[in-house]
RNA sequence: GGCGCCGUCGCCAAGUGGUAAGGCAGAGGUCUGCAAAACCUCCAUCACCAGUUCGAAUCUGGUCGGCGCCUCCA
């Protein structure tokens, strides 16, 4: 089956085929790098990662183009904050009204960090405040995801001459215009010619000329215009350029390390719903000018990550961020966080609280989808355990019930449906639920079972097997069961400050007592390791314990 | 004001013309010393109104409500 991807540009839903052969060549615009990410920026990341990683799975090549803004107004007004030092009035503004003292406190500290390797290393400030991001985006906030590994991370910095090379061309074609030093898009001129500008946003050009009008002073011909390169004020970080010392405008970045890394037109461009304007529009409308060709086939955009209702964003201060999201839940329960709604579809974070009416427990996102992580993980171990290691004969077949059989084919089927890891999760439960309902059976009910016990354990296997495949296409539930339940109970006992050794000895004292057949103190114990947020599971092999989620 | 998106069970969330996936919570059951876990069963006609159609949550028009973009934004 051929993917079906919902193309934003086409506004249709249409099957894919790579430009070139079997490569998938994908750009997704990545991070201005001028503060720390937040749980909306993972969920860009990783929807794209299950993007790209299914279609290697689908035995594509992957051509992974993830880029950084590392030139851009923010990163310079931070550079300016940090110059003016704690004490800088720059404290006073608004989107720092909400800053408590730990916020300060990270803040400034940071701020000296760059502060002292800008002075050791005589680097522009800004320089540094970009590389201080990148670093800590690919290693505190996203080294612990392990997502698919970009074939390149260009940095426009290090593609002046390419942005240089676009400009001139787009000039050249007489879609761009220098006024005072800056050169700006001509959007009339451009629009005029070919009728395209707003084809991606689905606006009308007529009235976005209409709607706004040139500011007095402003350097541009018509307000849709947006700048192409900007001249460099004193002290800003600057190149040569035709035009003068400046710095390329946001925008033609990415037209050019995506034509530069990946060629055009290329299949998929991605990024967050908020890029589609006016970012990607001007990418489009600049590129294809400066190019003379198509940019690109395909236009995907991720939902935002919502709190209350609301978009998260840096400008609200209502973000999480990723560091403390790593405080709330690991990785892969992050993952499966995102991968629990559709790309394109928002997703409210919410974490679990009382109802205000009632004492109703509402579980919020985060917990509920650590339980599923868990249960996944709890099903692997159990069929592992059910299979065995003795070799099953050659004849066991396995049993006839589309849960078991039909794995990898469903998987397949709602993911080639526009990337649906919500109904390829719901898909895999119930094969999971298969799973278990297998492993509760008894050995006079698998004697009946049709083939007997040597094809209940190859359906276990064949089950545990396929699983294994659909979930690693997407990165989850790679380790070990044992591994990661133990991993994942530690992060709870360490979240609820539970001391593991103190349960471990009650756990003796009421196996002891259960042994002895002494309900009541068994029980007792059972109570006194529930108020500590322990919760028991007794079996035949002996009590095991996790903690408990409300 | 312009453009766009959304409104599906108490909560979350799939579903773009063929008669409502899945998860959480809840109820009942199997199992269990009792529990827990696991499994089984039950639990919605899709904001409202009017149309198109043999047939609509899905298409059209309108009403109400929410959100996003239009300035930086994943």
């Amino acid at each position: 089956m051929t993917i079906q991807i919902n193309n934003v540009l086409t506004r249709q839903k249409s099957p894919f085929t790579p430009l070139e052969d079997n490569t998938v060549r994908i750009y997704v615009c990545g991070v201005t790098v001028y503060g720390r990410c937040h749980v909306g920026h993972l969920r860009c990341y990783l929807s794209f990662d299950a993007i790209v990683r299914y279609f290697a799975y689908k035995g594509y090549n992957v051509a992974y183009c993830r880029n950084f803004t590392d030139i851009d107004d923010k990163i310079i007004a931070r550079a300016k904050e940090i110059e003016a030092g704690p004490e800088g009035e720059w404290r006073q503004a608004a989107a720092y009204a909400d800053y408590d003292d730990a916020q300060w406190q990270t803040r400034l500290a940071e701020d000296d960090v760059i502060r002292n390797r800008a002075k050791a290393d005589d680097r522009h400030l800004a320089e540094v405040v970009s590389d201080y991001f990148i670093d800590i985006f690919s290693n505190d906030d996203f080294g612990p995801f392990d997502l698919f590994p970009a074939t390149s991370e260009p940095r426009v910095s290090q593609n002046i001459p390419e942005v240089i090379a676009l400009i001139e061309q787009i000039i050249d074609n007489g879609y761009g215009y220098e006024s005072c030093g800056d050169v700006y898009f001509d959007v009339a001129a451009y629009h005029e010619k070919t009728g395209q500008y707003g084809k991606l946003s689905g606006r009308d050009f007529k009235q976005m000329m209409d709607g706004a009008r040139v500011a007095p002073g402003d350097k541009k011909r018509n307000a849709p215009d947006f700048a192409l390169w900007k001249s460099a004020a004193t002290g800003d970080p600057a190149w040569p350029s035709p035009w003068g010392d400046g710095r390329p405008g946001w925008h033609i970045e990415c037209s050019a390390m995506s034509h530069k890394e990946l060629g055009t037109p290329f299949d998929i461009h991605g990024g967050g719903k908020d890029l589609i304007f006016p970012h990607h529009e001007n990418e489009i409308a600049q590129s294809e000018a400066g190019l003379g060709h198509a940019f690109c086939n395909t236009w995907i955009h991720n939902g935002f990550v919502t709190v209350d209702g609301v978009k998260m964003s840096k400008s609200l201060g209502n973000f999480i961020s990723i560091q403390e999201a790593l405080k709330m839940a690991p990785p892969e329960v992050w993952r499966m966080v995102v991968l629990g709604t559709h790309y394109a579809s928002p997703i409210d974070f919410s974490r679990t609280r009382k109802e205000t009416e009632g004492d109703e427990t509402v579980r919020g996102t985060i917990d509920i989808a650590f339980d599923r992580v868990e249960y996944f993980y709890e099903t692997l171990k159990r069929a592992d355990e059910a299979v065995g290691a003795d070799p099953i004969s050659d004849d066991a077949t396995v049993l006839a019930d589309e849960r078991g059989q039909a794995i990898i084919d469903t998987f397949e089927k709602m993911m080639d449906d526009d990337f649906n890891t919500a109904r390829a999760m719901a898909v895999i439960g119930e094969s999971m639920k298969y799973v278990n309902e297998l492993c509760d059976m008894k050995a006079k009910q698998i004697k009946k079972l049709d083939g007997g016990k040597e094809s209940w354990r190859r359906t276990l296997q064949k089950a545990a097997t396929d699983l294994r495949v659909v979930l690693g296409a997407l990165n989850l539930c790679k380790a070990k069961p044992e591994e990661a339940l133990a991993a994942m109970r530690d992060f709870s006992a360490k979240a609820r400050g539970i001391d593991a050794a103190k349960v471990e000895q009650l756990m003796l004292d009421r196996a002891e007592a259960r042994k002895e057949k002494d309900w009541a103190r068994s029980d007792e114990i059972r109570d006194a390791l529930a108020a500590m947020g322990v919760e028991l599971r007794d079996g035949v092999g002996g009590s095991d314990w996790k903690v408990a989620r409300n």
